[in-house]
DNA sequence: ACTAGCACTGAGAAAGAAAGAGTGCTAAAA
DNA sequence: TTTTAGCACTCTTTCTTTCTCAGTGCTAGT
C-alpha cells in the first residue's frame, strides 16, 4: 500500500514536474518534507516499484508515470475550485450577453488555449432530438432544386437536389406539401425511416414517376443528421511545450493532429469532465486530453483540451467544468429569453 | 549580362538543387558541360555576383538565390506541358461526372498535395455578381426569425435574426414580400446599398416600428457577401521537406500556417497562375506559393500550392494551369447540363 | 578563353574529457 | 524500525580537439 507521506511525495513530484518539466531529484524535496534526501530516495524507490514514478535514465531524478498522473488526478488533486484569475477571464465571455452561444463557446476555448498554451477543440452538431419545423423547396432550374430544412431550434440546412429527369412543378409542390404535413415535429434522426415507411407508400400512389422524386428527397433529407462542426484553436500552441523539442516529436504530433481520424478520437460521450492520459487518449502517448460533452437546447457536442501529459490538470479540469456549467446555463437563459 | 552557357548553368543548378536539396558543386557539372570544374567555377562566380546564386558558407557549393529561382521561372523553364503521369492522376477526378465541382476541386488538390508533398489550399466564395433569387423568412418564435437567402446559382445562406422587440407577423410578412419584390435579380454585393436607399424609404412609411425590422434585415442580408470557405490539405506535408529540419524551423512554419492572417495572404486576384518566391510570398521567407484565381458560374476563389522555395516549379505550375482550365471547363459543362 | 594545380576554408562527424546531478547501498545513529 | 550520512557509481550534457572532405579562389600555364 501507499503511505501517507508517499502520497504527499507523489503529489509534490507531479506538481513540481508539471511546473518545471525536469526530473525531480530527492534533494530538492528535503526542506518541504523536513527530512534527508536519503529518506526521500527510499520513498521514491517504493513509489517507483509501485509503478507511479519513472526514471529517464538510471541516475536521473523521477518523473511521474502515466499511472502516477492517474493516481494524482483520481486521488490527490485538491477539491475542485477554479482560480479567481481564470474565472475572471472566462466571465468576460459569459457576461457579454450580446454573444451567441456558439461564439461564446469558441471564445472561451480561445481564452483557455491562450492562457494555458494547450490546444482546444470544439465538436458541435445539432442535437439529434431536434424536430423538423419546415421543409422548403426552391427550384433553381428544371433539373435542380434546393431542399431547405429548418428545425425547431432555428438550425437551417440545405442541399441541392439533382433530378435525373425533369419533374413538373406541381408534383414537386405536392410532394413538398406532403412532406410538411407529415414531417413537421419529427425528430430529425427519425426522418429517414418516416420517409421510407410513411411517405413512400403515399407518394407512389399519386405521382407517376415517384421513384425519381422520392430518391431525390430521400438523399436530401437523410444526410442532415450527421453534419458536424469542428473547430481547433491553438494547434501550434502545444508545440511550445518543452516535451516537443525534437523535430521528430513535432512532426509526429502535427501529423497526428492533421490525420483524418483525429476528430473521431475526440468525441466524448460521458457527461462528466474526463481525463485521458497518454495512451488512454488514443491520440498519442505523449498527450493528455481532457474533455466533456455539453448539451443545450438544439445543440450538443464535445469540448476538449489537448496538452502534454505534464498538464496542469487541476486548472484545466476546473476550467472545463466551469465552462460546461456556464454553457449549459447560458443555453437555458437564451431559451427563456426567447419565450 | 548573362551569357548563354551561364543560363544553361543556372538552370542546371536550380534543377539539381530542387532534386537533391544539397548545394551544387562545380565538379558535378563537368560532364554535362564538357569542361573543367574551373570553368564552371568562373561562371558560378559570375552568376553569384549577379545575385542569382548563393553559398551557404565560404567553401560550399552553390544554391539558387531568390533571384535565381525567379530568373529560372521567368526565363528558363521549359515550355508548359504537364507530365503524362500527373495528368493521368488528375484526369481520374475530372472523368468522374458524378462529382460536384467543389468536390472535384478538393479532390484534385488532395492529389497534388499527395504526389508532391506540398500543402494545398482552396479559398472559395460565392461570386459577388450572383443574383439574389429569393428571400425566405421563417419565424422560430416571437423574437427570433431566420432569414434565408437563395441565389440564382443555388447557393443558400441563412442567418438568425434576433428582434429587440416582438413584431407582428403580418409586418414581417409584408416586409418579406417587399424584399422579394424589390431585390430579386439584384447582385448580392449590391443588396446592402439597395436596402439602404430603395427599401428603407418605403418601409418607413408603412411599418410603425420600422427601425427594428429594418436593422434586423439589414444585418441579416448584408453579411452574405463575405462568407468564405477555406480548405487546407496536407499542412503536415511541407514538414517532410528537408528544409524544415530543425525544431525552430518547423515550429515557425506551423505557427505561420495557423496564424489568423494566413488566409488573407493566400488570396490571389490575378487570372494567371502566379509564383511568389520566398519573401514575395509574404508568408515566410522559406516558402514559395503558386496560385491562381478561378471563376465559374456562381463561385470564385483561389487555389494555391505552398512548398519550399526549392519547389518543383514546372510541375506545380503545369498542374495548376491544367487544374484551373479543367475547373472552368467543368463549370461550363455543368451549367449546360442544367439548361 | 579554358584548365591544372594548390593552398585554404568551413561543416560535420567522431572521440575524449570534465562537470554535475542524482542514484543505490551500506553502515551508523535515533 | 526508521532515518541519515557517506561514498562509489552512472548517465547526461557540454566543451574541446581532431580529422576528413567537399568545394572554393586564385595563379600560372596551355
Amino acid at each position: 500500500m501507499i503511505g501517507s507521506r508517499q502520497k504527499e511525495l507523489l503529489k509534490e513530484i507531479v506538481l513540481e514536474y508539471i511546473k518545471t518539466a525536469r526530473p525531480v531529484g530527492s534533494k530538492s524535496l528535503c526542506k518541504k518534507f523536513k527530512c534527508s534526501s536519503a529518506t526521500i530516495r527510499n520513498d521514491m524507490a517504493e513509489l517507483e516499484s509501485l509503478g507511479y514514478l519513472e526514471k529517464t535514465h538510471i541516475s536521473s531524478g523521477r518523473i511521474p508515470s502515466e499511472e502516477g498522473y492517474r493516481y494524482y488526478v483520481d486521488n490527490l488533486m485538491e477539491p475542485k475550485k477554479i482560480s479567481g484569475e481564470d474565472m475572471l477571464r472566462l466571465q468576460t465571455v459569459f457576461n457579454n450577453k450580446e454573444l451567441e452561444l456558439n461564439d461564446a463557446i469558441s471564445k472561451s476555448l480561445e481564452i483557455i488555449s491562450d492562457i494555458t498554451n494547450y490546444t482546444s477543440v470544439i465538436l458541435g452538431k445539432e442535437s439529434s432530438d431536434n424536430k423538423l419545423q419546415k421543409v422548403e423547396v426552391v427550384p433553381i432550374n428544371e433539373r435542380q432544386l434546393i431542399a431547405i430544412v429548418i428545425t425547431n431550434t432555428g438550425h437551417v440546412e440545405n442541399k441541392t437536389v439533382m433530378l435525373d429527369e425533369a419533374i413538373p412543378t406541381e408534383e414537386i409542390a405536392k410532394t413538398t406539401e406532403l412532406l410538411n404535413k407529415m414531417l413537421i415535429g419529427t425528430p430529425i434522426d427519425e426522418v429517414p425511416s418516416k420517409l421510407e415507411f410513411d411517405i413512400k407508400p403515399i407518394i407512389r400512389n399519386y405521382i407517376k414517376n415517384y421513384e425519381v422524386v422520392y430518391n431525390a428527397f430521400y438523399n436530401a433529407l437523410s444526410n442532415f443528421t450527421s453534419e458536424r462542426d469542428v473547430k481547433f484553436t491553438g494547434k501550434a500552441n502545444i508545440l511550445k511545450q518543452p516535451e516537443f523539442s525534437t523535430v521528430d516529436d513535432v512532426k509526429n504530433i502535427i501529423s497526428k493532429f492533421e490525420s483524418k481520424d483525429m476528430v473521431s478520437k475526440i468525441e466524448e460521450t460521458g457527461d462528466e469532465v474526463k481525463v485521458y492520459i497518454g495512451r488512454e487518449s488514443e491520440i498519442d502517448d505523449n498527450v493528455t486530453i481532457v474533455k466533456t460533452k455539453y448539451k443545450v437546447a438544439g445543440r450538443e457536442g464535445t469540448i476538449a483540451i489537448i496538452g502534454p501529459k505534464r498538464m496542469e490538470y487541476e486548472r484545466v479540469i476546473n476550467m472545463l467544468e466551469y465552462l460546461k456549467e456556464h454553457i449549459e446555463n447560458k443555453g437555458k437563459e437564451d431559451e427563456l429569453e426567447e419565450k
